[in-house]
DNA sequence: GCTTACGTTTACGTTAACGTAAAGATATGC
DNA sequence: GCATATCTTTACGTTAACGTAAACGTAAGC
């Protein structure tokens, strides 16, 4: 019954390759909230898991509001119908778009699998 | 044989929705190199292409310096049988950080509809 | 009890990708 | 021939996402 799920901002840190000062700029935004303990600040499991999906938005080109938007859609955040619909709303918009940068991700892919072939094709010739 | 494959900076400034200044940044930092004729810039079909496929990397979340190296990736840049191998391990480097790229993009949306599931199902409920 | 190793706050600095404003050349309409 | 529109250069301003440095608290090791 006691499980460790309190991560320091060291263990936070080093586990996913960023700054102290990168979490404390990530609480200011308000992306995560760890608990206080006088000075310390102690990060919970949910804290992490927001973390590696905040840096996984950024990898993906997002920016940090963005992933923040996508993660509370996430959310359950359990209401009356017409906020649930509100929110299907902004998730089926958002992965509309996300979809439509994914198109755009193949594209550039297959450009670059065609320039692939021409340099094999060129080595070939070389031989 | 007077095929019209000029456009000056407001051509291309309307057709992708970008300012003027915007095209004279890119064209400071070697992305692109209209002619001049006088003071005025002229843009060839490959600037107008060069400069589609840069804003389609903006839209991937790539910088312009990234954008810049995918796109030299493209050219033929022939070359003896060393300089043509060493292009194809970089297209093949980006072509494996792109398709990472892709996966966790996939992961998000994956993601995203489950949300999207839950916010039906709760609707559903509440019928 | 002093160093060493962490943590903290406060605050100014930096880079990318433009925005914006000033001041001037050039052509076009009327 | 004068206003209007569109181009130009030069240069300072802006926002996001942190970096970096100063100045300080606190707990551990010896």
């Amino acid at each position: 019954m006691n499980a460790i799920t309190q991560f320091s901002i060291r263990d936070l840190a080093d586990e996913f390759d960023v700054t102290s000062r990168t979490l404390r700029f990530y609480e200011e935004k308000g992306l995560l909230s760890p608990k206080r303990e006088g000075q310390t600040r102690w990060y919970s499991g949910a804290d992490r898991t927001r973390l590696r999906l905040i840096l996984r938005g950024k990898r993906l080109g997002l920016s940090l509001e963005e992933s923040a938007e996508i993660i509370n859609l996430y959310d359950p955040a359990a209401g009356n119908k017409k906020q649930i619909q509100a929110l299907l709303t902004r998730i089926q918009d958002k992965r509309a778009e996300l979809l439509e940068k994914q198109r755009e991700l193949a594209q550039v892919l297959d450009d670059l699998q065609l320039s692939e072939q021409r340099c094999l094709a060129a080595l070939k010739e070389k031989t």
